[in-house]
DNA sequence: TGTACATCAGTGAACGCGCGTTCACTGATGTAC
DNA sequence: TGTACATCAGTGAACGCGCGTTCACTGATGTAC
């Protein structure tokens, strides 16, 4: 039976439709605007089936982190497919595939690094986070001409790291105006990587 | 009548006492824990009181919101006196005091950059943003020896805010396991600040 | 200084609503023989 | 191939709850004369 078939009464495939409901529904009203009952609806079941699927809401909600994050760490990882060799080059598609993920989906985005449980993030995520991570310590040690855990990649990776994790977030926030204050985005990215870099 | 003072009937401070309970709750449940009910409970008035003070429930979270970045404002100035005048280390206090709010109010962190409205910032919180970033602009002015509106000066400004914004994000989020592979936060913030600024 | 009165800032009861979750149920499916 | 049955993945009705907001009200305050 294909995933997509639906027979009706058993459903085939509802845990991943859930998901997906739930993303749009982040994407159209925001982190307020998702509900178990709203989603249930959206994906054509009744406000009882996601329990077979789910424990209850919160564990929905890490479902959709974390493939979100699965999602960012493939999109990375694309963006170099598509790419020179240039190392220097990679770093940079990288932060703009991050940078774009976030644009594209800000509500799951959000929902991946803010709407956590409280009391700490789930090991599952953390470890899913980290492996979004590596693909960039791979490239940065791959420029540096160093290990994987050496301490200046790692240091240097962060860097870049948190620069475009802050431009994501200032950017689908709307934190600044729209108007002529704002910097490039292809200008900050080259700079920033290259000055974090050390390439004169 | 001093603004501590509370008559029984009178309040005479409501308006100020709600956007502290909401700032109590926000960092005592995060983000969804906060409500017009229970923010009215803890100030100690009827559910009815706060519409005679706010329009509605995003009105006071717009409030809560702007009261948060003139403080964050405050945070990074005050940060300013205890330092000496050398600049490098004044734009590094400011990006410690950036973080250090971050940190002690994430609640509050979180709902003035992500909680916002849907379809746009409003103009004063727009302003009192800029407002806080003017802030870092006229320290990296004086270092670089420009005017406040040169273009490198505010670029320059904004590579060092989106970094600090990122980190301060991650750190609150606990985005990384907070084990050995995280990097130290002075060593960050120095790095970047030198780098950024081209400080060999 | 005393009084009448407009205004202000509260009360408390009530409303309708959508939510998360549970429950007994039932139809469809896969499997053992 | 046919049948009995256990299991699975759905239904739909119901629950209690807290929410945001409104309403007519009332007590306190400030002011005009």
């Amino acid at each position: 039976m294909s995933v997509e078939t639906k027979t009706g009464y058993h459903h085939g495939n509802l845990r991943a439709q859930l998901v997906e409901a739930v993303r749009v529904l982040l994407e159209q009203k925001g982190p307020e605007g998702f509900s178990v009952s709203e989603a249930s609806r959206l994906a054509g079941v009744s406000t009882a089936a996601p329990y077979k699927h789910f424990k209850d809401k919160p564990d929905i909600m890490r479902a959709v982190a974390m493939e979100g994050m699965c999602r960012l760490r493939s999109a990375m990882l694309e963006s170099l497919e598509r790419q020179s060799h240039r190392s220097l080059d990679r770093i940079i598609a990288i932060g703009r595939a991050y940078i774009g993920f976030a644009r594209k989906e800000p509500g799951v985005f959000r929902m991946m690094f803010g709407q956590q449980d409280r009391d700490g993030v789930e090991a599952d995520m953390q470890a899913a986070g980290e492996a979004a991570f590596d693909v960039l310590i791979s490239e940065v040690a791959t420029y540096m001409n160093r290990e994987l855990d050496d301490l200046d990649v790692r240091r240097n990776a962060y860097l870049l790291w948190t620069f475009v994790h802050g431009h994501a977030f200032l950017e689908i926030d709307q934190t600044m105006a729209p108007d002529g204050h704002k910097p490039d985005e292809t200008y900050l990215l080259e700079t920033i990587t290259r000055r974090v870099l050390l390439v004169s």
